[in-house]
DNA sequence: CAACCTACCATAGATAATCTATGTATAGGT
DNA sequence: ACCTATACATAGATTATCTATGGTAGGTTG
């Protein structure tokens, strides 16, 4: 059983960002920021495992996060990621670019 | 030299909405298609000619478009698109999913 | 103590949607 | 005669997602 409707996990293209935004709140590892971001959105956005640790990879090759191992609250080992300066800025611009193209498209969805 | 600011065209999985919703003005060809959406964006969605046709090939084959070849106005052989029955239900569809994977985006992009 | 569940990381391969580049054709203007 | 804009179309590359799989280890339950 499952979804009340519609078919998509998620919007291509915003992954990034929400893992970024979700990273201002505090480093966390993997599995929370998945766990946030299904959280936040009511389980609307489901954040796969597979989709998940290589959007983290490319992030740090880009150079938006750094990670470290560490131990949870509850013992367990889990990589940390934290957002860099450079990475504030990206979400700054990720944040930008998305709503200028957001509006974009709502003024398509509006028109005559 | 390019764009104001950022850096894609269009946001994937968007397109065929954009497409669905402007054939709901009337039957109309590709590249007029493209013309509107990227009038009525005021130039933030360029639809690039090879995103555009396969997409129309894909809604054809769903049967959420029909086309036939014609004549513009200015007298150039062009084919004509328009929107089917069941094309019209994909778009209320498409609608609702957007706008509810938008809210959750926006959830989390307003969260603590 | 064995079985199981959940948290947690990670990769390989498939799928899907876009872009870049290229090619064709023709109407109308200069 | 040439050029530009309109118009269609495809091939191949790129990118981002999903599915499926596999592993480790802590805690709980039978």
């Amino acid at each position: 059983m499952a979804k009340t409707s519609g078919k998509s996990d998620m919007l291509p293209g915003t992954l990034e960002m929400l893992i970024l935004k979700t990273l201002t709140l505090g480093e966390m590892h993997g599995y929370g920021i998945a766990a946030h971001i299904q959280r936040l959105s009511a389980d609307v956005l489901q954040v796969e495992e597979g989709s998940l640790y290589p959007a983290l990879q490319r992030l740090q090759l880009k150079g938006w996060v750094s990670s470290a191992w560490g131990k949870t609250p509850t013992n367990r080992r889990a990589r940390y990621y934290k957002l860099t300066a450079a990475g504030r800025k990206q979400l700054a611009s990720e944040v930008s670019d998305f709503s200028r193209v957001l509006g974009a498209i709502q003024a398509v969805m509006e028109g005559t």
